[in-house]
DNA sequence: TATTTTTAATTGACTGGTCAATCAATAAAA
DNA sequence: TTTTATTGATTGACCAGTCAATTAAAAATA
């Protein structure tokens, strides 16, 4: 029974069901029907809006950063001090929206899939340097530049970091513990930086 | 043209070019006779030693795990001073041994196999809990254990995210900086500690 | 308005390829 | 002669991707 305008719809279900595909596996390596299942629709059709397996997937990939870049500038408009923009940063991070079980088990399976794939791999570096230049951006009127420029490559570090430990625990993840650790990263640089000024 | 006693060899053989593998495909999605073929055997030997496909990626893993911690051990028997225990975890963790690319895109992999296999992610939370115990054993005697236990988890995960996030760079892995970031943590920490007491 | 035509949506069935795992056979060593 | 080492050939499953066929909506035409 075919409606109409189903493309956008099909496409965001079929996103979205890629996801929790990926998550409910625990990586990429799930099938074409298995997604076209998840979204009630047969694997052709999967096939019909995008392709080949690999489109979807970057499409997936596409939709996950596009969903952060969202999140990212939202938070960031509504944060007009700087040390208020790490926070910001920090807070999204792990924010309900982006720090879930399937999420993380998406973002975790993309890194791999990064090593293998040039375009996945530019994907993840426009993620990288957003996250960069966002944290400069409270980062630097706080301390000299080379320093804010090591202090935002380790709170990044500490992020993925805390995405890739997330993977050995069981439960639901623990967003507050990981957020006051950051927090507690950027208050100690603070303080020091504070001290030799 | 059999010989003698070919098992030990085989199977080291064979974990190699597992690991070797991996690290040229960048994910865990290696078949068997690539690896055998690399071993310079056929796959049925792969199987043969090994029998399934999974309990080879599984002692791959536990040879990663295990050459890790020698090295641990060696470098801990080296450091007395609690300060040079923690430097020492950090170095063994950006040695030329460890941050290889082939290394480093088997160890991602292998925490992504974990959100699947139970087996693997006991193995990770072996290793995670050793470098725990190893960091705690160098600082404690330095700050109080509450304190203590957040740096060591900091560490930790600062160790993890500049794994993952090397995955994004290309060329020859960086180990200096990375040592760098990590060691300014601990000294700023060190720093702090000193200052509320 | 009633009709035909075109376009969009959708699937079941099929194909070709890949790969893990098995096994019987061979050859050398003990 | 028994045990160990080794492989080529095979099997069975799975899966990405294709395609022809079906249905219904939309557009065009009478």
């Amino acid at each position: 029974m075919p409606k109409v305008g189903m493309e956008p719809l099909r496409r965001k279900a079929l996103i979205e069901a890629a996801i929790a595909a990926i998550g409910a596996r625990g990586s990429l390596d799930v099938t074409m029907s298995e997604i076209a299942g998840i979204a009630g629709v047969s694997s052709a059709l999967a096939h019909h809006y995008f392709g080949a397996k690999d489109d979807l997937l970057e499409a997936t990939m596409r939709h996950l950063l596009s969903e952060l870049g969202r999140d990212g500038c939202d938070a960031l408009r509504a944060a007009t001090l700087p040390r208020a923009r790490v926070s910001a940063m920090v807070a999204i991070s792990f924010s309900p929206t982006q720090f879930r079980p399937e999420t993380i088990a998406a973002w975790l399976a993309f890194y791999v899939e990064a090593q293998r794939s040039p375009s996945m791999r530019r994907l993840l570096r426009v993620y990288a340097r957003r996250l960069h230049s966002n944290l400069m951006s409270g980062l630097r009127p706080l301390m000299p530049a080379p320093r804010a420029e090591r202090v935002a490559e380790g709170i990044a570090a500490l992020i993925d970091g805390l995405y890739i430990r997330r993977a050995l625990k069981d439960g639901p993840p623990d967003p507050r513990s990981a957020v006051a650790l950051v927090e507690d990263y950027v208050e100690t640089m603070l303080a020091a930086e504070a001290r030799t000024s």
